[in-house]
DNA sequence: ATGTCTCAGGGACTGAGA
C-alpha cells in the first residue's frame, strides 16, 4: 500500500499535475493540503475518474485538504474534536475494510508566519490540541497514519542552512518540541525509518531559485503509528512535481506499507 | 533585492498569506 502527502497550493491551478502524478506513482492514499477550494468547486469527477474515492473539507483561497483512497472511505471527520477552528485543517478518514483498514488523518499545520505573532501562538495552541487528540485516536488504534504538511522541520538535518533557520518559525526550538511530542506518543517519522540521501526537502521557497540551489526544508511528513511502521518498506520524496512549470512549492512525499 | 505564487475583490492593481 503506497500512502502520499502533497501540499498542492491550489488544487485548482494543480489539478493537471496530480492527475499526472496519480498515473505515475499510482498512490493508493493521497493526502492533500491546501487545497484553497470550497466543497462545492472540488474536482470530484476528474478524480474519481482517475480511480479514487474522495473526501474533502475546503473553503474559499485558503487552507483545505482532502483524502483521495482507492480503496473505500468511511468514518470520515474533520477538524480536532474539542478545538474550535473555522480553518479547513484536518480531515480523517477510514481506507479499506476489515483487519487491514487503516486510520488516516491528513492535516495542514498552521504556517505561524513568524516567532511571537499571533498565528504563531495560534500554531503551538493548535500543536497542542492536536497531539491531545492523537493520543486519543492512537489509544483506538495503532493502525494510524498521520500525514501532511506539518509547517515543522524537526532537526538540522532537514534545514539547508540550520544556523540561518536557528529560532526562526518553522525551525523554532518551540515547534521542534511540539513535533518530538508528536513522536513521543508512538508516532513514528516513515523517512527516517531509512538512510536517506543528504540534503533531502519537500518545500523550497519559489523565490531566489530556492528549488534550483536547494534550499529547501523538510516539512511534510508521513507519521505512523506502531502497528504501521513496521510494516513500512520505503519512504522518499518525489521532487518530480517540484521541476514542472507552475509547480508548488512543496514535492509530494511517499511511503510504501507491506 | 520583501526579488514568487495564489486568491479575492473588482474589473487594474493591491494586500493577505504562505
Amino acid at each position: 500500500m503506497k500512502l502520499a502527502s502533497w501540499n498542492v497550493n491550489s488544487l485548482k491551478v494543480r489539478l493537471p499535475h496530480l492527475l499526472d502524478w496519480l498515473v505515475a506513482q499510482t498512490p493508493d492514499v493521497v493526502c492533500l493540503q491546501e487545497t484553497k477550494l470550497e466543497d462545492a468547486k472540488f474536482p470530484l469527477v476528474e478524480l474519481e475518474s482517475a480511480g479514487y474515492h474522495c473526501a474533502r473539507s475546503g473553503q474559499k483561497a485558503y487552507n483545505g485538504v482532502a483524502i483521495l483512497s482507492r480503496l473505500p472511505l468511511s468514518d470520515v471527520a474533520t477538524g480536532i474534536p474539542a478545538f474550535t477552528d473555522e480553518q479547513k485543517r484536518v480531515i480523517a478518514a477510514t481506507c479499506g475494510e476489515g483487519s487491514s483498514a487503516i486510520r488516516v488523518i491528513c492535516a495542514y499545520v498552521p504556517n505561524g508566519q513568524a516567532v511571537g505573532t499571533e498565528k504563531y501562538e495560534y500554531k503551538l495552541k493548535w500543536l497542542a490540541a492536536f497531539r491531545m487528540w492523537l493520543g486519543a485516536e492512537l489509544a483506538k488504534s495503532r493502525r494510524l497514519a498521520v500525514l501532511g504538511d506539518y509547517n515543522i522541520a524537526p532537526a538540522d538535518a532537514d534545514v539547508h542552512d540550520p544556523k540561518r533557520w536557528e529560532g526562526q518559525v518553522l525551525f523554532s526550538e518551540p515547534e521542534r518540541a511540539a513535533f518530538r511530542g508528536l513522536l513521543e506518543l508512538g508516532l513514528k517519522d516513515s523517512f527516517r525509518l531509512f538512510t536517506q540521501p543528504e540534503r533531502s526537502f519537500t518545500w523550497w521557497d519559489y523565490r531566489m531559485n530556492g528549488f534550483k540551489r536547494n534550499l529547501g526544508l523538510r516539512i511534510d511528513h508521513i507519521l505512523l503509528g506502531g502497528e504501521l511502521a513496521p510494516l513500512c518498506r520505503t519512504c522518499i520524496i518525489d521532487p518530480g512535481p517540484r521541476r514542472l512549470v507552475r509547480p508548488s512549492d512543496h514535492a509530494p512525499v511517499l511511503a510504501e506499507l507491506d
